[in-house]
Order: structure tokens, then C-alpha cells, then sequence
DNA sequence: CCTTTCATGTAATGGGTTACATGATTCG
DNA sequence: CGAATCATGTAACCCATTACATGAAAGG
């Protein structure tokens, strides 16, 4: 655990741990970036394609070329020995945390300048999506705790577990903290 | 409540937030924007007096010249009934989640990739992480709370006690997932 | 036949960090 | 007298979003 020089951006680890789940081309990617990884780490399409290249580049994903659909050809990426290596680093290295940027909380934090009943609607729409989120991470949750690989900890569903117990415990928390502010105004 | 065309950025709005609760220079609130406020919207000085320029441009802000210490006039800023209203306006609005990007997530979601020993190290520095800013928000929020005007739905400290609120709920509900964690590999 | 899905890229723009640049006052 | 603080700005670069662009196969 030391301080080091990346190879790869925050969105190229993204990238290697997800292709060290199994192989997938950058449209796959693209998706998985939108819905299960997106709940901590979004990406588009447009920033993939040209972040592959560089890991590639750098030899830590390679590619087999299959005649596409499209104009072009389809490319099916696979991480590679230095690619494990390198992600299994970056998880074990220190860093220090990066700036939060919370636009809830911020709406949250010049709540006191609208009239109580405006501001009990707010709290309320933000309630209700944090319900939503709970309720789907609950029903994700559900599906990788059926899978008995969940329990190994050296099994990717055993990351994806402790991943959306964490996001669970956070909704609840912040559930309880709308419930909390509504009691505020008196 | 309603989809609105923004005048400002959300930067911008995290500036008319702050001169809502008092005038004060680009520099007092790049402070700010570090510490108090960057708990959960952080910014730089280089980002600052660029959207302070435009605000005053979009008459959001206004300022007054002092004869300042270095080499420029000293500018202090206060927001107007404008800027007030965009402020108060862009609270009540309703807006789509943004993306989350969680680096502390992103590498827990590929801690399968090391060793168990490795693994329960990478918790214990989050941890302690984790409690360190529980009991910073805790002494503010015992500062916050010895002002009787927190409690006031229209005063800033009132907003300023249910995000701190918010901030301890976090940590706290973080805390017990790490504590969960290190009992799941056996 | 039309829409969705698969599949890949590039270009323009906006948001944010790091680094460059300047200089007076205050404190030790 | 040197370092920290007050105080303001600009420039280069990186990261991310939106929009532009193309075209085949599959499904309704």
C-alpha cells in the first residue's frame, strides 16, 4: 500500500474491473457503465472508445477483432496479465479522497431561503427517490446473495455484494434522515 | 416546482448560497468553498472568479471596490434581490440525479482481486477515514446547535444543521458497513 | 417498413485541476 | 528578514457531456 503513479484514469480501473469480470466490447461496457456500475460510477460511449484505446496502448487490455454489424469492425476487449496486475494495485494503493460534489445536499444547504411548505415538497421528492433506489439495490441484492459465490471473497459476486450492502445502508440512512428533517419544521 | 433554464451553474449556486448568508470577497470564499462548504461542493480560487465575473455579468451579484492589498482592487461581493430569487427559485426546482462517481465504491466493487489480508487493510484505512470526518461534522454541529436561530426553518444555521445532520447520518451508517465488512471475509 | 438494438467512432463545448503570475501586509 | 496570509487573476490541460455520424440485423 503506497502512494504511486497510475497508468490508468479512475474511469480505466472502472474499465479493467469490469473487463476482469469477463470479456465485453465497448457497447457492453457503455452499458454496464449506465446501470449496475452507474451507481457509483457512470461513463458514456463517447469517453469508452477513446479511454480503451489508451489502455490498450498501455497493454493492459488486448482485443480480438470480429467482422461487425456495423460499418466497422467489432472489438471483443479482455484484460490482460499487466492489466490484473495493475487494477489489483491501484485497489491495494493509498489515495487521498477526492472532492464530493453533492448537488442534494447543496440544494439542501440554501433550503432556509423558501417558504417551510416548499421546503417539505423537496424533502419529499428526495425521499422518494431514495426509496427507489433502495427498493431496486434491495431486489439487485436479492439476486447476488442466491448465488453461493457471493460468500468467496475472492469471486466477483462476492465484491458486487458488499458494493450494494453498502449502497443499501446509505439509502436507509438517508431515508431516516428525510423522515428526521420533516419532524423540522415543526 | 418546475424544469427550469438556469441562469447559473451549479458552482454558481453553491457562490449565490454563500453570499446569501453574508458579502464577502472571491478569496473568503474560496475558503469556504474548501472547508465548511466543501464537505459536500468543493472548488478552487481558478474556478471561483471566473463565475463570480459572470454572475455580477448576469446581475446575479453585485460588489464593491476597496483599495486592495496587492497588485488589484479588493472586490467584495454581495448577492441581490435577483440573485436571491434565482437562489430561492433553483431550490424548489426539480432536477434528475446526477451521475455518481464514488471512488472509495469503485474500489471496493474489485477488492476480490487481492488477498483477504489486503482486502481488510483497504477497509480499515476507510474506516478510519470514515470516522475522522464523523467526528468533525459532530464538533460542528454542536457549535451550530448551541445557536438558537438553528432551529429557526428561515435562518441559514437551521439549513446548516440538517445537512450537517445529514453528513453524521452518512458517516455513521458507512461506519457500520465497514464494521460489517471486516466480519465477511470469514 | 419502421423502430430498436448492436456497434463504433469523432467534434464541440463545458466543468474542474494544476500551475503560472503578482504583490502588499502581518506575524514570528 | 522570511514565511504565511490576504487578494486577484490567467493559461494549459484533463475529464465528461452532448451532439454528430454511420450502418447492419432483428423484431414487431
Amino acid at each position: 500500500m503506497s502512494l504511486r503513479e497510475s497508468t490508468a484514469s479512475n474511469l480505466g480501473f472502472a474499465i479493467l474491473g469490469l473487463l476482469a469480470r469477463g470479456a465485453a466490447t465497448g457497447y457492453d461496457l457503455a452499458q454496464r457503465l449506465e446501470r449496475p456500475v452507474g451507481y457509483f460510477w457512470a461513463a458514456r460511449h463517447s469517453q469508452i472508445y477513446p479511454e480503451l484505446a489508451r489502455l490498450a496502448g498501455a497493454g493492459l487490455v488486448a482485443y480480438d477483432e470480429e467482422a461487425g454489424r456495423g460499418p466497422r469492425t467489432t472489438k471483443r476487449y479482455r484484460i490482460t496479465p499487466a492489466g490484473q496486475v495493475a487494477l489489483a494495485d491501484w485497489v491495494a494503493s493509498e489515495f487521498e479522497p477526492q472532492p464530493v460534489r453533492d448537488l442534494e445536499v447543496l440544494r439542501l444547504w440554501s433550503i432556509w431561503t423558501v417558504t417551510p411548505e416548499t421546503a417539505r415538497k423537496v424533502v419529499q421528492v428526495a425521499r422518494a427517490r431514495h426509496g427507489e433506489l433502495l427498493a431496486r439495490y434491495q431486489a439487485e441484492l436479492a439476486e447476488v446473495e442466491s448465488d453461493p459465490d457471493s460468500g468467496d471473497p475472492r469471486h466477483p459476486l462476492f465484491a458486487s455484494r458488499i458494493t450494494l450492502e453498502g449502497g443499501l445502508r446509505t439509502r436507509r440512512a438517508a431515508l431516516e434522515w428525510c423522515d428526521w428533517m420533516l419532524t423540522q419544521w415543526e
